[in-house]
DNA sequence: GTCTATATCCAGATAGAC
DNA sequence: GTCTATCTGGATATAGAC
């Protein structure tokens, strides 16, 4: 998919180093203003050029909420990070710590997380190749959850339920707050009675 | 806040008349095209007038969306109706019934959704009275969960990113199918055994 | 190849005639 | 209240300078 970079002249380097500027100032656009909340001129503003320029390096804005996309999905804590925890801590214990750390992953970004999974974007859809890489994400959660000893298809979904409630809860009721952070514990412990995970892990 | 209606002119009925209709025909537009997915030319064109008129109704498009808003909140199955079920019911029975009616009413409408829930219209903020059907909608539904049994604030909250949680999953990722909808009486149990609700409830 | 300038199209919204 | 005509500003696309 992707060339080898010493393969890329000085040229397409610029060119790469651009389209990421490009894409910096929209995460920063988007963070201030809400994912959908500035225009490709406010865009050509903060990078330094004009719009249509912008046109030279995406050839709509979807591709630049495309590029977005990915790059949240091909950050490691989009699936979170049980496998770490477990090599010190107990399964709950790490269980715990992963799911903080993706419901902090969920809540520090709301247009990461509209854009990641709700559908804000009148029109947008993700690419093929975007798409593949939350499916690749995906299928690291389920890795890690595999780990913890959690292998049925309905208690993926149904923890995939918990955890996504309770970041959309905090997100859209009590923004900033730790209202529904503060029962991730509780939500961990709930689960892992139901699909009858000990209540003291061993370390590994 | 409202007007008799016997005190009413035939000329305010009439006005309020073309109010609704241009609200269901929003309604109508939303569902097959989306809630942001339709302009005010498309909404007078469905309505049989011209885009103008519509300003004599609303003042902005937002204005028609807080009409929506509202009127999601009042529709009594915003709020569940754990109650009514519990006159036949147990408390178990009577609360995955209550949990399956709301699920329903959140998946049978995407836009709605979306208008409730999310923030999906850049810029849209519920007036003050449409925010306090909102409320009132909370309210009734913190009535019905003291019914069951669930009082503490931190259950609520619980609770509430559940039952979020799987009607948004089933949305996003399997709308139209049951693939968490299956798992509604699932995480009923779970939650009631939790908070330590008694697993064969008595009928009241 | 990358830019500036500009044209087209469509959105929400307003002015003013009737 | 409803219309025609129009304003503003967004996205997109192209012409042509450098």
């Amino acid at each position: 998919m992707l060339e080898h970079p010493e393969s890329r002249s000085l040229a397409e380097r610029r060119n790469e180093a651009t389209r990421q500027a490009i894409v910096e100032a929209a995460w920063v656009l988007s963070r201030s203003h809400g994912l959908t909340g500035w225009s490709m001129r406010q865009l050509a503003d903060a990078v330094g050029v004009k719009a249509p320029t912008l046109y030279a390096y995406f050839s709509a804005k979807d591709a630049i909420y495309d590029v977005m996309f990915q790059q949240s999905y091909e950050d490691p804590a989009s699936s979170g990070n049980a496998e770490q925890f477990l090599a010190i801590h107990g399964v709950r214990e790490a269980f715990k710590l992963a799911a903080q750390e993706f419901f902090v992953f969920c809540t520090e970004d709301l247009s990461r997380y509209q854009l990641m999974f709700q559908r804000t974007i009148p029109g947008f859809e993700p690419s093929e190749q975007a798409y593949a890489a939350s499916i690749r994400s995906y299928e690291r959660f389920a890795a890690q959850m595999a780990a913890i000893g959690i292998t049925e298809s309905g208690h993926l979904d149904l923890w995939t339920a918990i955890i996504s409630g309770l970041t959309s809860q905090q997100l859209s009721n009590d923004p900033g707050g730790d209202r529904w952070q503060s029962l991730v514990g509780s939500a961990v412990d709930l689960f892992c009675d139901y699909v009858g995970l000990p209540p003291e892990g061993e370390p590994t």
